[in-house]
DNA sequence: TTGTTATATTGACGAATATCGATATTTGTG
DNA sequence: CACAAATATCGATATTCGTCAATATAACAA
């Protein structure tokens, strides 16, 4: 799970969409094409760039496949946030090697 | 501050890479290109994308501009982690309307 | 087996992006 | 003012990306 590929992931406006279809909860790609404004081959692509970044799951119900968002890569963005924080804290310290000049 | 803008900044490596020294505490250009493999203009395009989403902030000081993490940034990122998170929790009572066709 | 529904893959095309070299701008120094 | 250092902008190019229509695959039902 490399956060470059979830970030490249999670930077198309359509993708970022249908990430937040998911937070209502695990929806088949059927009814996730209904709010989102491409067709299914253009959809069926952008769950597979999501699913090959493990920013979602997949199920496989009969004839469906359900999604969901992928827990594991919530909490890796949340640990990204954090990590960014506390630098932002640290760094009061700190200053850039280039003053000396 | 769009999210959209944010992931679409963060989803390339070298700009990730850029970040990545950022979490050491603010520093200029000229510190940041001797770590990140490209020429000064394309790293001067990186950091105006990076600013321009806000995932950086700039300062002036004198010859030298310094750039750091922006921390409003830094925590949007985490709210946006924790709201993956509690949807995959509450989701368990949730279930796909294809399913009863 | 035949047909139907859900999803994936392929191929093509235009738009967006990353990169570079060259040049411009800004700031401080002598 | 002239010059040097730090950073930004411009123009060109190669690559990646988003989108679609057409076709293929998978699962189920009759």
């Amino acid at each position: 799970m490399e956060m470059v590929d979830i970030f490249k992931a999670l930077g198309d406006s359509t993708r970022l969409e249908i990430i937040r279809l998911l937070l209502e909860g695990e929806k088949c790609a059927c009814m996730i094409l209904e709010d989102v404004p491409c067709v299914q081959s253009t959809l069926s692509h952008h769950l597979k760039i999501l699913a090959d970044a493990q920013v979602i799951k997949t199920r496989r119900a009969g004839k469906w496949i359900h999604y969901s968002i992928n827990i594991e890569c919530a909490k890796a963005i949340e640990k990204f946030g954090i990590q960014l924080e506390e630098s932002c804290a640290e760094k009061s310290n700190y200053s850039c090697e280039c003053e000396g000049e």
